[in-house]
RNA sequence: GCGUCGGUGGCGGAGUGGUCAAUCGCACUUGGCUGUAAACCAAGCGGCUUCGGCCUACGGGGGUUCGAAUCCCUCCCGGCGCA
């Protein structure tokens, strides 16, 4: 018996989308929903209670991260992740798969997680996991058959990841949910390598899945997701979305690059191809367009560094969800909150001039006022997403 | 008043005859960021431009020189010392 349990709620009738319930040891997650990034067992710059008043349900930890710093141990020891870090509600950790892709296929170069233009197809995307490539590009993780070696980017030791590995470092952080380590692959990547990619995942997938049904006690109180690959190619998606929906995890993660485009495709297809009764978790998206779009082909789970990350550059959501570049001119005697709609704590209490002063002034609590607006803003943007199909669908009744 | 040191782009501060429209830092401006090596990274920052250049600039004025931010004279301004 698993530690999760799923129920879908509502459907709407004019798409795909669902509402749904994701019951944890934890308490409830409540879907469609927009999960907080914490990669290092902290929303960057945001206490939990600020969390909590935004109206956060979950947060999504780092495998990767946490294991080299300050280890799973030391995690476990203090109770697990949830005692850790001062967070009684649902978390998941992803699985550091991504970590392959981002310290690996995209290190050092240019490479983001979504294209926005027509990329040529690299046939040679293959081998820039060569051991020999790798190190001449000053890459830190190479892929085999396996798992990943890697060196770690804050001291350079070596560690290795393996299926097992991961899923054994994730029972004892103790998320909820964790995900099934997975290849990240990039959006250019072509048809050939993509294939190879997503085969090993699928095999890396059942790894992950027997090594967590073997313990017992984790498997009573998490539940695993597998993690959907195939790049950009339909026949790839549908046939790793089959693939995974074969193996009976408890939900499915759905990876990998995109270009912007497939975001209405792609994911689409692999939801065919998903079971209906299991919650879809959209990795690394969350751009309010694409959170939108992504509800609508039925994604449950959403988790993206974008609110925070943005913020603590300076941009935040705007009205109409516009972006507003704060340290702009225009902004020093702005005596508007950022949104005059919004009630976040920051936009209740704050001017656009004083958050403005705080970004040029280099003080931190600018970065930490405009992550709980961000955050707050696609909170809110996916709770009246869940709203209008709730009543969408007692308007059916 | 005498002596002395110094006045360089928004600020600080290099440069001390040509490769200087002028190193660098800060400030400023504008981009970028989608399972976080990211409180980060990149570009721009005298004016005009058909992008090849052209013009105006290193306190003011004058001079030396093929050529001056750099040397000389003079004036103005500031710091310090002595009266």
């Amino acid at each position: 018996m698993s530690g999760i349990t799923f129920e879908i709620l509502a459907r709407s009738q004019h798409s795909k989308a669902r509402a749904g319930v994701i019951h944890t040891p934890h308490g409830v997650i409540e879907t469609p929903a927009f999960v907080a990034v914490g990669t290092k067992a902290t929303v960057k710059g945001v206490t939990v209670p600020m969390l909590k008043d935004i109206g956060l349900s979950t947060i999504i930890a780092n495998t990767y991260h946490l294991h080299l710093q300050p280890g799973s141990e030391i995690v476990q020891r203090a109770g697990g992740l949830h005692t850790f870090m001062g967070w009684d509600k649902p978390l998941l950790t992803d699985s550091g798969g991504f970590q392959v892709f981002s310290l690996g296929a995209a290190y050092g170069r240019t490479v983001s997680k979504i294209s926005k233009e027509d990329l040529e197809e690299d046939t040679t995307a293959a081998s820039v996991y060569d051991p020999d490539v790798a190190s001449q590009h000053g890459k830190l993780a190479v892929i085999d058959e396996e798992g990943v070696s890697f060196t770690s980017h804050i001291d350079g030791s070596l560690h290795r990841f393996t299926p097992e590995r991961s899923v054994e470092i994730q029972h004892r952080l103790g998320a909820d949910l964790f995900f099934a380590f997975d290849e990240c692959t990039a959006a250019e990547a072509g048809h050939e390598y993509q294939r190879e990619a997503m085969e090993r995942t699928h095999r890396w997938a059942m790894r992950s899945l027997t090594a967590h049904r073997q313990n017992l006690d984790a498997r009573r109180k998490q539940g695993i997701f597998g993690i959907v690959q195939g790049g950009r190619f339909e026949d790839l998606r549908r046939e790793s979305a089959r693939a995974l929906a074969g193996m009976d995890f408890d939900g499915y993660g759905i990876g990998g690059s995109y270009q912007k485009v497939d975001i209405d495709t792609a994911v689409g297809w692999v939801i065919d191809e998903l079971p209906d009764e299991r919650p879809r978790h959209l990795l690394g998206i969350g751009e309010p367009e694409d959170l939108r779009r992504g509800i609508e082909q039925g994604v449950d789970l959403f988790d993206c560094v974008q609110p925070t990350r943005l913020a603590r550059t300076g941009v935040v959501y705007g009205p109409n969800g516009t972006k507003l570049s704060i340290t702009h001119a225009a902004y020093t005697e702005d005596t508007e909150p950022i949104d005059a709609t919004c009630e976040c704590y920051t936009c209740r209490h704050h001017t656009r001039m004083y958050i403005a002063h705080l970004f040029r002034a280099r003080e931190m609590l600018g970065a930490t006022l405009a992550s709980i607006h961000n955050l707050h803003y696609l909170v809110t943007l996916v709770r009246r997403e869940r709203e209008r199909i709730l009543v969408e669908s007692e308007s059916l009744r």
